[in-house]
RNA sequence: GGGUCAUUAACUCAGUUGGUUCAGAGUGUCACGUCGACAACGUGGAAGUCACUGGUUCGAAUCCAGUAUGACCCACCA
């Protein structure tokens, strides 16, 4: 038989991936075993995967293949989100690229192409998801915008509404006007931007004085109501009842006193526009200033803007500037480096802008929430110093503006009949709400057809705060089967950058429609940034393709590469490098296997060295599934992985391997073949979360499997307590190996040429490795003696002394200044432990474990130089 | 402006409540080795005043204070 030295990962992976699919082995449904429950973090809809995803994905997919190895019922809910922003505006994109604008379409027509592009786009990304092997329960796949989806989000909000947490208000909200909607607090990005501050002076009405203000946007004073200076402004006091003309549009407009003005900053002269800033808005409630609204939805100046009008705000800015200067009301202009809002979807600068909107107020709902991850720990966040932010943010809370003036989402389900402020009522549907409304107007004749919807959408995290019960239909059906059996559920992986729009919010409704957590650990993720610590983005055209990664690395080669460098709680700094690191280790496992699978099995005594060698293998498991077990814990998946690959390549083949493999050509004893298939079998559960593909190709060429036997579906390794102490035996012997090791090394002893070993075994070290010592270091014989060997090179360990006879080579001045030089070092040492032993303090504070380790240290220091001594005395005669 | 976190080998990171033989890993690098699973390999080596300055302690990478640098979060200063 001939297997090739290469491993083929790209037939493997599909084959592989097709066959768990058509055994059913991600699908879930309730029974009696305890339920291990990830909902995906729902990418949209219509994206496509980046390393973020890849990143996220598999740290799930590596979560859930072990909880399913471990005999948990596994149920991992993929599904895609609707993202009412970011694709409307792709659609309007599209459509305006097709000469069609969306203000010529009905809603109805407007929504059929969004359809017909989610249609189209739509769920690209889960099928890129199968090729990285995900192994999420694809019958459950959900879309924020299924009928289900949208019935259970309408309902919440009647709900929340009846509750008196929804209202409707005329407030300052954050306008985009690209996208022409309104925003949360949490979606405008504040970007630091070099910008200008203008001084503008104004002239006094029926006076000569004149007063200058300092602004960023000088265009808004054609919406100025006032001018604000300090009471307490000794310089002003001239001006107080007096009253301003705003240059250009000549209106008059007064002065008015708040202490709220910083006499530092700028002129100490404040102009109020109170339609365009929020704190001018609370200083013009306060003043009961009119209200002049300049702009636009899409930005441009409207009849307020005079001569302007129709022009963009950032045209006029300057345009003003220049004809502020010729009417000489410019004094100067300096350069300002100032925040400005952006939109986080479409980077547009945002404008405070006044208008009616939906909130939630969250103060109430935001407090079980908090007690939750601050107080209970119900939830635990990982790494937990996102516990600071999340306090942070959930303590000073504010409400949360829920419309949106988009088609793509759901309709908020507020019906109008009349043009009164409070002339709607909130109801499921238009049908349910017509009684109500006949009510609320006393118009017993009102009809259907006289209600009208309110047109705006909800934003997409209302929606998806819903996420993990919904997806188990538990805001329509609390009391099915399913919601109960899966809810709450265990772990959520996401990235920090959503911790407030989403993981907050849901941690927040969970409590408030269950009164339970929506799951118990959030494993927060880095960013995954580029080696230059760059963002990945494609702006930057630092993000590597994902399925050409894939392609070129494998998917568990990407896998494995994503992994290595995901340290807990940090940002990963990518390197394709990496990857190239899995798709060898994957190489490495696949030759293993050729190894073994070359072996001609024959019914023979087992040899001492492998029954010795396969003992302390399965000592080593044991120590490094603990190992593991707590890096799991930890959400220290890297770790983990990297434990697992230690305990592969350096303990299974470099070690086991080695130790157990017969010499060249010869046949194996069955009993050592066995065990070292088991510890193989061992090794393939637990690289399965990670390497799924290649672990189940080799798990089904080791043997003939059922479908049921698949390893997809095995046991992890049953865990028993570790034999420590032949673990340590080992490493002993390992120097000892490592000694002739090095000692070949340096008198150039090529490994062909056998050698003698002669012991002089002071530390009464166990002789149970010396058949794997000769074995490994291609000994002839090896004997113990009493006394020193001369003409030897030697080396030592602890006080452990071993000699190689090597007539000739010996370079006696070369064997003493090895051995003064560890003379020398093991003397320094022991000064230093008889120091800390000497001093009283030490003695009479450290606990007694450290002290009696001090002793023994110092015990064995001394004997180690009793040994140098005499070795160096045997030299030189 | 407020806050959080970081700073350990060339790079990326571990280092649990201060205390086992002079601080560990992976990668990279260097030397040697192509033979018998694998050169995507094997064996071995080099490489760190634990950012800096003080302090607490018998003992500090670890605790405290300050400084510097960086990252992130929050915030309405025109």
């Amino acid at each position: 038989m001939s297997i090739s030295s290469n491993y083929d990962a790209r037939t493997v992976e599909n084959k592989w991936y097709d066959y768990w699919m058509e055994h059913n082995f991600f699908h879930s449904t309730p029974n009696e075993k305890e339920p291990y429950t990830i909902v995906i973090p729902p990418p949209n809809v219509t994206g496509v995967l980046h390393m973020g995803h890849m990143l996220n994905n598999t740290i799930q997919d590596v979560l859930i293949r072990r909880a399913r190895l471990k005999g948990f019922n596994a149920c991992w809910v993929p599904g895609t989100d609707h993202a009412s922003i970011a694709t409307e505006a792709k659609v309007v994109a599209k459509l305006k690229s097709e000469g069609i604008n969306k203000p010529d379409l009905t809603r109805e027509e407007f929504l059929k192409h969004a359809w017909d592009w989610t249609d189209k786009h739509g769920g690209i990304i889960l099928e890129q998801l199968k090729k990285l092997g995900c192994s999420c329960d694809w019958e459950r796949t959900k879309f924020t915008l299924d009928d289900d989806m949208s019935a259970s989000v309408v309902k919440s909000f009647v709900d929340l509404y009846n509750k008196g947490l929804i209202y409707r208000g005329y407030r300052m909200v954050n306008w985009d006007p690209e996208a022409q909607t309104t925003l949360s607090d949490e979606e405008v990005i504040f970007e630091e931007q070099q910008g200008k501050l203008y001084y503008i002076k104004y002239k006094i009405e029926d006076s000569k004085d004149t007063l200058t203000i300092a602004t960023t946007r000088p265009e808004t004073i054609l919406g100025d109501t006032a001018i604000c200076i300090n009471p307490n402004d000794e310089r002003f006091v001239h001006l107080k009842g007096k009253k301003a003309i705003v240059p250009i549009a000549n209106r008059i407009i007064p002065i008015i006193e708040d202490e709220y003005v910083d006499m530092e900053f700028g002129t100490g002269c404040l102009k109020v526009t109170p339609a365009h800033d929020e704190n001018d808005k609370t200083l013009g409630d306060k003043h009961n200033l009119e209200i002049v609204d300049i702009l636009n939805p899409d930005g441009s100046l409207n009849s307020f803007g005079l001569h302007y009008e129709g022009k963009d705000r950032f045209v006029v800015r300057k345009e003003i500037a220049k004809e502020l200067e010729e009417k000489g009301h410019l004094l100067k202009i300096e350069d300002y480096l100032n925040k400005i809002g952006t939109s986080e979807r479409t980077k547009a600068v945002i404008e405070p802008r006044l208008s009616d909107q939906w909130f939630l107020k969250m103060e109430d709902l935001a407090k079980p929430a908090i007690k939750a991850v601050l107080e209970t720990e119900e939830v635990k966040l990982f790494p937990k110093k996102f516990e600071n932010t999340y306090r942070h943010w959930m303590e000073n809370i504010r409400d949360w503006n829920i419309s949106r003036q988009l088609w793509w989402g759901q309709q908020i389900p507020a019906f109008y009949f009349g043009d009164g402020k409070d002339d709607f009522v909130v109801a499921e549907t238009k049908e349910e709400a017509l009684t109500p409304a006949q009510k609320k107007s006393e118009n017993p004749q009102l009809m259907l057809s006289d209600l009208q919807q309110d047109p705006d959408a909800l934003d997409t995290w209302f929606s998806s705060w819903l996420w993990p019960m919904s997806v188990f239909d538990g805001i329509r059906n609390p009391e099915n089967k399913e919601f109960q059996y899966y809810y709450p559920t265990n772990d959520l992986v996401t990235g920090p950058d959503i911790l407030f729009f989403w993981v907050a919010r849901m941690i927040i409704a969970g409590y408030e429609y269950t009164g339970k957590r929506p799951f118990e650990n959030v494993f927060l993720t880095g960013l995954v940034r580029d080696k230059q610590r760059r963002k990945m983005s494609k702006s930057l055209g630092n993000s590597p393709d994902a399925l050409g990664l894939i392609d070129k690395y494998s998917a568990d080669g990407v896998r494995v590469g994503l992994l290595l460098s995901a340290s807990a709680g940090n940002d990963l700094l990518f390197d394709e490098q990496l990857c190239n690191q899995g798709k060898g280790f994957a190489n490495k496992i696949w030759n293993a296997f050729r190894l073994i699978k070359g072996w001609e099995v024959k019914d023979l005594e087992q040899p001492n060295y492998a029954a010795t060698a396969i003992e302390w293998y399965d000592a080593k498991l044991q120590s490094t599934l603990i190992e593991i077990e707590d890096h799991f814990s930890k959400y220290r998946i890297s770790d983990a992985l990297m434990a697992t690959y230690k305990l592969v390549w350096d303990d299974f083949c470099s070690w086991l391997l080695e130790m157990a493999k017969p010499a060249y050509g010869q046949p194996i004893d069955k009993k050592t073949y066995e065990a070292v298939i088991n510890a193989l079998e061992n090794n393939l559960k637990l690289l399965h979360p990670f390497m799924p593909f290649l672990t189940e190709e080799l798990w089904q060429n080791l043997a003939k499997r059922s479908p049921e036997e698949a390893l997809i579906v095995s046991q992890w390794p049953e865990q028993r307590a570790a034999n420590t102490a032949l673990v340590s035996e080992f490493e002993f012997a390992s120097e000892v190996i490592s000694g002739i090791r090095n000692i070949r090394k340096e008198k150039n002893i090529s490994f062909k040429d056998t050698i003698n070993l002669s012991v002089m075994n002071a530390e009464n070290f166990t002789n149970e490795f010396d058949s794997i010592i000769v074995k490994l270091c291609h000994i002839e014989t090896l004997s113990y003696v009493t006394d020193k060997v001369d003409g030897a090179l030697s080396f030592r360990v602890k006080s452990n002394e071993y000699f190689i006879p090597m007539a000739g080579a010996i370079n006696i001045e070369e064997e003493l200044e090895k051995l003064k030089e560890e003379l020398k070092y093991t003397e320094g040492f022991l000064k230093s432990v008889q120091g800390k032993l000497a001093n009283e303090r030490f003695v009479s504070n450290a606990p007694e474990a450290v002290v009696a380790s001090e002793k023994s240290k110092e015990a064995d220091a001394k004997a180690k130089i009793k040994m140098l001594k005499e070795s160096i005395l045997g030299l030189k005669h």
